[in-house]
DNA sequence: GAAATAGTGTCTTTAAGACAGTATGTG
DNA sequence: CACATACTGTCTTAAAGACACTATTTC
């Protein structure tokens, strides 16, 4: 493509037919040592009554994040939300009714912020079939077994768990899904979690108050029917 | 938003105003142990005579993958590249035209690969003002100094940086930046390159040869002018 | 043989894993 | 006092850094 070309592109693109752009946003929380995302029951076709993500098209004065924030408003999570970009699915045939191109966010929330889910809503756990990270679509249960998941919403949220298994090398990111306040016990859970292996004790608590990024509130865990453990918060002022 | 919302929006998506959507490229290499991106001067208004990445609209029947191609074809470089996507801009204000989401790719290619730029085009140096992976825009350089970057590319740009120097952490990523078989010297120096900081070579060369990921191609240089070193090659099958 | 980088062997330092033993809550 | 988990200290193991020394090519 020439310069020339580009520039009549440009001036002439709103009139071509070009794709839309859509958010889809994975709410993924921890609830009994799994890995649990929020989806919506689809009451239309197509993929009738399969699950998706919730999501919304991007108005044209709206940012990726405004839109990916609005997909989740009402939704369940009481507050702020720690939300970040995951990747954009540009598939030609992953909506089969148009052309989308969808960028997709995860958040992360504490599970004791979610309001129980209203009808058409779960929170579905993730089973994840690949070790390590690998990569790829994983399943989505309810008490019944793995939901019909639409569209490529089981990529994205493969997608999701890959990208969290990654951050944990090297970024605390575990603490978006506990409360302010926490135990490392809790946040080792967290990372066993995540990463779906257990994790040697001695060496993550050394790890984790070596890294600085912990800050001993001074307060310890009350009625818990053993030796308390200190409660730390993450550092306010990380780059 | 309820479920209603969404499914109104959804049929009635192709007659909403909405963003354009677009893919830039930036094509890294290295030149003289520097990273070099190309860039393109712009002929129009706005951001007249600034230097852009190359980039395109995506077309209605066109994944992101083969538009980003397009961006890049006939622009200066001969074969296949190693291209993956980084990440989607989308700041309201970013294009002062109208409102365009851009996905962004990052290519990688050995240098030797590349043509001579032709007129309007130029390989800058890539000039980062931050250590680690602090992130940020970077500054962008031709042999008389800075270049002007339109739009936020030299933001694109600095998390193309931040991006291969967060995945030099776990994955051999140097390599689509030199020929087909390389010493473990130019792979070191490519490391160093990208990192911004000396790398222990000691340490450099057990780590790579531990990892298994380097296949010995049993040559060795010829014409250095010191002892040869043996050429390796990455290995075929990473999953 | 001089120059230059490749490659080997070994010692030191640091981080991770293992594990014993003590500490401090609840019941 | 029994139990359960928190925490501390020390030993072992593995990886990274430092560095001395040998190897192989061109000129």
């Amino acid at each position: 493509m020439t310069a020339e070309n580009d520039f009549l592109e440009e001036y002439s693109a709103e009139s071509f037919p070009r794709p839309s752009l859509a958010v889809d946003v994975a709410l993924v929380t921890i609830i009994n040592k799994q890995l649990h995302v929020l989806m919506i029951r689809r009451v239309e076709h197509p993929d009738q009554d399969h699950w998706q993500l919730p999501g919304t098209f991007v108005h044209l004065a709206e940012t990726l994040e405004a839109a990916a924030a609005r997909a989740l408003a009402e939704k369940t999570v009481a507050g702020p939300v720690f939300t970040e970009q995951l990747y954009t699915f540009g598939r030609l045939d992953r909506d089969p009714r148009t052309r989308v191109v969808s960028v997709a966010y995860y958040a992360l929330v504490d599970p004791a912020r979610i309001r129980d889910p209203i009808e058409g809503q779960l929170l579905g756990a993730i089973a994840v079939p690949w070790q390590g990270e690998t990569g790829g679509p994983v399943q989505i249960l309810d008490q019944s077994g793995p939901l019909e998941v639409a569209f490529d919403h089981a990529e994205i949220v493969g997608t999701v768990v890959k990208r969290l298994r990654g951050k944990l090398n090297y970024a605390p990111v575990g603490y978006e899904l506990l409360p302010r306040r926490f135990t490392l016990l809790e946040l080792q859970t967290v990372h066993e979690t995540i990463m779906g292996e257990p994790i040697n004790k001695d060496s993550f608590r050394r790890r984790m108050l070596a890294s600085g990024e912990l800050v001993p509130t001074g307060e310890k865990q009350r009625g818990v029917g053993h030796r308390p453990a200190s409660l730390y918060r993450m550092a306010p002022s990380r780059p």
